[in-house]
DNA sequence: ATAAAAAAGTGATAAATGTCATAATTTGCA
DNA sequence: TGCAAATTATGACATTTATCACTTTTTTAT
């Protein structure tokens, strides 16, 4: 297919550089260089689907993807986005059960597939591996708890406000206080858990309000403290 | 203090029978059993609160305590319960960041504690209870994804009927159909995440419709089905 | 380059839910 | 047991947010 490219493993691509392998011996390192093929990911391409069984992880070399649940009506609900040095996937093939999200390509991407077995013997095989596979997990659970206390109690403005600073923080500013990332109105919708014309009000409000700059669907920041005032988000 | 009492760790308790431990050879599990030591804890004891380090984790042998985030004008959130056989505070613990929920005692609970060192090298040693351990994370942080989509889209009075079939899930009914587990309007309201009067409204609508029974804070479930279907609940 | 599709934007309106005030009832403790 | 405190209950009302219908603008694909 014309979405999928399989692209050869590059020896710039520095395994150790990632936190997560961080903890791998050599000869582990080089195992796991030799059983990974690497495809490039068009936008839009869909890695797996909620539902589906999942027999690795994936390796996000280069590229952005949103992970999501669908709700009953079809709406999705973005749990998180994956960026360079992520490892996505992993959940369901250590808890042995169905994919529970679907991960769709936002931006080109370059990944790198984990075959199951490896994924388990490496854990198996080498405790620092597992811990630091474990402390990614409650990193993520107590984000996930997080958010899901601030949906249930702040208002769609703050929570809007609140996923502006989000993305500001994982994907950062350009020179011009820009956030890197640019997603559609109704993506945004789906993370703040809202309809899209409400994500389009309240985005109209804060640029009345001098809070932010629209051009298109690039969102410059220009007055991150009351956004963060807005947001109620502690630092 | 009057609201924890220290008990003798019972020859009784067959820590083996936890799924959790499972896979822990038989001096692991002696010297486990040996560094443990068990207390009482009396209804409204606060075992950790969210912000504070914690040095361990704590098994629950007996009872039932709620794990909530307190949000930003001092509301809880209920993330979860936790009863028998459950292991909790570890997400701090492997994380090794501040505990992020709080966790109070509903029903009067016997706890064992777990010293952060011994699970630790639990884990470094044993790659079976690394394994359990990280399936066990990532079952949870499937289940808050879930639940997060569930607030985000559906009605308070869909996330009603949801939470009472989750009660019934995790504390059963008794022989006539009630929740084994009571309470309070205001702790239901923390779970939906809504108002306290939107929960008494909506049980009182339930009630009228024939959907459950209510005697003080027993609640009798009468039409599950129904149930399900309001909380669109897949099965 | 252009047509079709998708996304963004806007207004009107409806529905859901929160808030506040107050009364009745229950619970827990001294 | 009895009383204070907490919880439950209910009504009136305000506010937030969703929905629908439609237009304009932008993006995408041929």
């Amino acid at each position: 297919m014309k979405n999928i490219q399989s692209v050869p493993f590059s020896d710039e691509v520095d395994l150790l550089s990632y936190e997560i392998f961080s903890g791998l011996t050599e000869e582990e390192l080089l195992s796991l260089t030799q059983s990974m093929s690497c495809t490039l990911h068009k936008r839009n391409n869909i890695l797996y689907h909620e539902g589906s069984r999942i027999n690795g992880a994936y390796i996000v070399i280069k590229g952005i993807l949103k992970i999501y649940k669908t709700g009953f009506d079809g709406k999705e609900q973005i749990i998180r986005f994956a960026k360079d040095g992520d490892l996505i996937g992993f959940r369901s093939v250590v808890s042995d059960e169905l994919a529970c999200t679907t991960s769709k390509v936002v931006n080109d991407a370059v990944l790198c597939y984990l075959p199951s077995e490896v994924l388990t013997s490496l854990i198996k095989v080498n405790p620092e591996f597992a811990m630091s596979l474990m402390k990614l997990t409650c990193r993520e659970l107590g984000e996930s708890n997080k958010f899901l206390t601030d949906i249930a109690q702040k208002t769609v403005r703050e929570r809007l406000a609140e996923v502006l600073l989000l993305l500001m923080d994982t994907f950062d500013l350009d020179e011009d206080c820009t956030l890197q990332i640019s997603l559609t109105r109704e993506e945004l919708a789906n993370m703040v858990g809202t309809a899209t014309e409400s994500v389009i009000r309240l985005l109209s409000e804060f640029k009345a309000d001098k809070l932010i700059e629209l051009n298109g669907r690039k969102i410059k920041l220009i007055n991150i403290p009351k956004l963060i005032k807005i947001g109620n988000v502690y630092i």
